[in-house]
DNA sequence: TCTGGGGTCCTAGGACCC
DNA sequence: TCTGGGGTCCTAGGACCC
């Protein structure tokens, strides 16, 4: 039985979050622009979210250490994440973009899938969809974006990185593996930093190494994911284009201006963080029945204690009581603390909770 | 390099039930 | 009394994504 010939998008924004700031301050063009914590002098906390092709030249990354992006660069603008802003322009993008899909999938803020496969007949007319769709969202948006194509998604997600900014990357499925080969592991979805210094310890650097590689003993090495590194390998990925479903958490942590030992503050600052949370339970008509609590010491070792409730509810006298006793054992003179957060999970949702009770 | 914040999914061990 | 097996839920930790 052989399977539908599927051709599937990976539309990507280019550095979203800077474009974005670059488009509202003109006068930003052409100078480097970093998005991301205060770097306060070289001293600041917190990392890079994005940067601009300007301020990479300098070195400079997301998720990089802002003391860091300080020292390699210090004339650059440094912005705060204004998430309200990108939001909005991401919810228009998103917009433009579902209208051109079967299917639909957003990922993350600044990127989507799309399942085209009904809408085009080969890769030609698939490579003159992609035109129009960064022709319109450049015409509404003043955005560019980058556009992989493929026969999944994988394969898709790979392309739009292939060529960056404003690419545009067609892998026909007969080209797959040959494009795929060269190309380092760490390229392949959900192989991050470990998994490629445990690939790398058994010899495998590029995708052909791990596609010419016993999937037998990938299997013993990886479990369940080792099966799939080696489908990915060899360009294979049946995942569906899919809406994302439900939500299945919500939470809020923060880090610390400095590690503290001041109990009454780490207090204050779980109540005002599980109060955000319990805004985001009424605004979407949620009931939680888990209960988390985060802690990161100075020296970053992290651990989360939670509790699951007997009832279901969407009391925040509830959240804060739960919070403030799970958090109670990790209180300790002798320990700063660096970051406290706190979770909910374990959702009812609102509509089918009324017909539970 | 001195490491944010909001998420998802997986694993492994233990409790508990039939 | 010296000990099965399957299923489900809970908890803690970790890898990964943007």
């Amino acid at each position: 039985m052989s399977e539908k010939k599927r051709i599937i998008f990976h539309v990507d924004m280019d550095h979203f979050f800077t474009a974005i700031e670059e488009k509202k301050h003109p006068e930003f063009k052409g100078k480097p622009v970093i998005v991301g914590a205060d770097p306060k002098g070289g001293k600041g906390r917190g990392v890079v979210s994005t940067c601009n092709y300007e301020a990479r030249k300098f070195g400079v990354r997301s998720g990089m250490p802002i003391s860091r992006a300080w020292k390699l660069c210090p004339e650059a603008v440094y912005l705060p994440v204004n998430y309200e802003l990108y939001t909005k322009v991401s919810s228009k993008i998103m917009a433009i973009l579902r209208k051109y899909a079967d299917k639909f999938e957003q990922w993350g803020i600044d990127e989507a899938f799309l399942d085209v496969s009904s809408k085009v007949k080969d890769y030609a007319e698939a490579e003159r969809l992609a035109r129009q769709i960064k022709l319109e969202i450049y015409e509404r948006e003043g955005l560019t974006c980058s556009i992989g194509i493929g026969p999944n998604k994988l394969v898709a997600k790979i392309a739009s990185d292939f060529q960056k900014p404003d690419g545009l990357t067609v892998v026909k499925a007969e080209d797959v593996e040959k494009f795929l080969s060269p190309l380092p592991v760490r390229k392949l979805l959900w192989v991050g930093r470990k998994t490629e210094q445990k690939l790398r310890a058994m010899g495998i650097r590029t995708i052909g190494d791990l596609a010419r590689f016993d999937p037998t003993v990938l299997a013993e090495a990886f479990g369940v994911m080792g099966t799939q590194l080696y489908l990915m390998a060899h360009g294979i990925d049946r995942s569906e284009v899919e809406e994302r479903g439900e939500i299945k958490s919500i939470s809020r942590e923060r880090t610390f201006e400095e590690d503290t030992a001041d109990f009454e503050l780490v207090f204050k600052t779980l109540e005002k963080l599980a109060e955000e949370v319990h805004g985001d339970v009424l605004e979407q008509n949620l009931y939680f029945k888990t209960v988390t609590v985060k802690v990161r010491y100075e020296n970053f070792e992290t651990h989360t204690h939670s509790r699951t409730l007997s009832f279901m509810t969407n009391r925040l006298d509830d959240l804060n009581k739960t919070a403030k006793e799970l958090l109670q054992v990790y209180l300790r003179p002798d320990r700063k603390i660096r970051l406290v957060g706190v979770r909910v999970s374990n959702f009812v949702h609102g509509e089918r909770q009324k017909t539970l009770v």
